[in-house]
DNA sequence: CACTGTGAATGCATTCACAGCG
DNA sequence: CGCTGTGAATGCATTCACAGTG
């Protein structure tokens, strides 16, 4: 989030990098698919850089850290680093299992929303608390129970929950999901999810952003 | 953005405090508001920072950038920290007049959070490029064209605007408000906004926290 | 010659640790 | 004694600047 993300994790493991960086090579997938269906093949950091508001150092620094892919004089090949890119984020040849968690007028929206599927995020269960909601069927899934969200994680092997629940059951169905076995999560209840540290949450906090931005605009009116 | 929220404004005027700090700024005013309702008048930063995942030397260290609000050995009384900090906020005593174009179900959902409202924030225009949308009436607004967004804007002395039209029209209707006179943007559309050193954008993208997440269970598997 | 990849320098944010206060 | 507020230390991310390469 807003940037908003903290990271608290403590891993043994490799050395990760930057949750920036992460979302950062992100924004750089994107751009190269724009620049792939424009024909381009070669791109140097400069001009991959420029439209996404970057500096071509920060791009030739994050992408060091995960090899070598340029060519001196030349840049970036761009079908070639979408590749390898699309591989380091985990999404170039298989796709994610998501749970919805609440659906409201948010949640019902990230169901419509294309963008997910293109990028191999597949919505397998959504449930809802509401009696009245459960049965319907919205973007082709049925509404399940809250009750039921154990047994649905674990049937269609969910890997990430989205949370789009009210605040005073977030951190429940948070814990529902963990005890579950999902490791990844997606917040948008405003509240810090407590979770094991083997758990990776991201927040997507509006409030936040708005009151972010009526700072600005109180110190600079 | 976040995090992902990008700075690369050049304001000559007082040094602000960081976008992280700012955004943290809203979640102790949240957890403030939170303890007075449970009749709790005084608070360590201890106390503060541990449901929020944060450290105490982090929330004394961000208030100190505003001025000292606490009591040695005491803590903060939880009521006038709150005063000062939504003061600081920008969102103690006055509103926010809020513009909304793109009326799908994502600016269908925003519109229907109640969140917004209670922190001052009021969606005052509403507007679609789809002419089979204006006119309906949605949360008491009645969605107007796209074309009279700059009017509206005057019109409903909007600050910030909120960008959830298709990723094909997002700098256009963020030209317009910028031309209109909006100072404060939040975007939804997955693009990087061009915008003068005036103007302040808030990128909320959740394929991105998505593909972060993809990055950390692809590792961790 | 145009560009990458990367040491080194810089700049920030976070954390430590403690003097000082109520 | 418990806690704040803050210098000092640390740790990271970004930027600089350039040697090296196709």
């Amino acid at each position: 989030m807003a940037s908003n993300n903290h990271r608290h994790h403590h891993r043994a493991s490799t050395a990760l990098a930057s949750d920036a960086c992460i979302a950062r090579l992100s924004l750089y997938v994107r751009e190269l698919a724009r620049l792939g269906t424009q024909r381009i093949s070669y791109v140097s950091s400069r001009r991959l850089a420029e439209p996404l508001g970057l500096t071509d150092a920060q791009i030739r620094r994050d992408l060091s850290q995960f090899g070598q892919f340029g060519t001196s004089g030349r840049g970036y090949e761009v079908q070639r680093l979408h590749d390898r890119l699309t591989t380091i984020l985990g999404v170039s040849d298989r796709t994610w299992n998501v749970a919805l968690a609440g659906v409201g007028n948010l949640g019902a929206a990230l169901l419509a929303y294309r963008g997910f599927r293109e990028r191999g995020f597949l919505f397998r269960a959504i449930v809802d608390a509401d009696p009245s909601k459960v049965g319907r069927v919205i973007q082709g899934l049925t509404v399940g129970s809250a009750q039921h969200l154990p047994e649905l994680v674990k049937q269609h092997k969910i890997h990430i929950g989205v949370i789009a629940v009210p605040v005073e059951s977030a951190q429940a169905v948070c814990d529902q999901l963990v005890a579950s076995g999902v490791r990844a999560i997606v917040n948008f209840a405003p509240i810090h999810l407590e979770v094991p540290s083997t758990v990776w949450v991201r927040a997507m906090d509006l409030a936040i952003e708005l009151e972010s931005l009526a700072f600005y605009l109180a110190r600079t009116a």
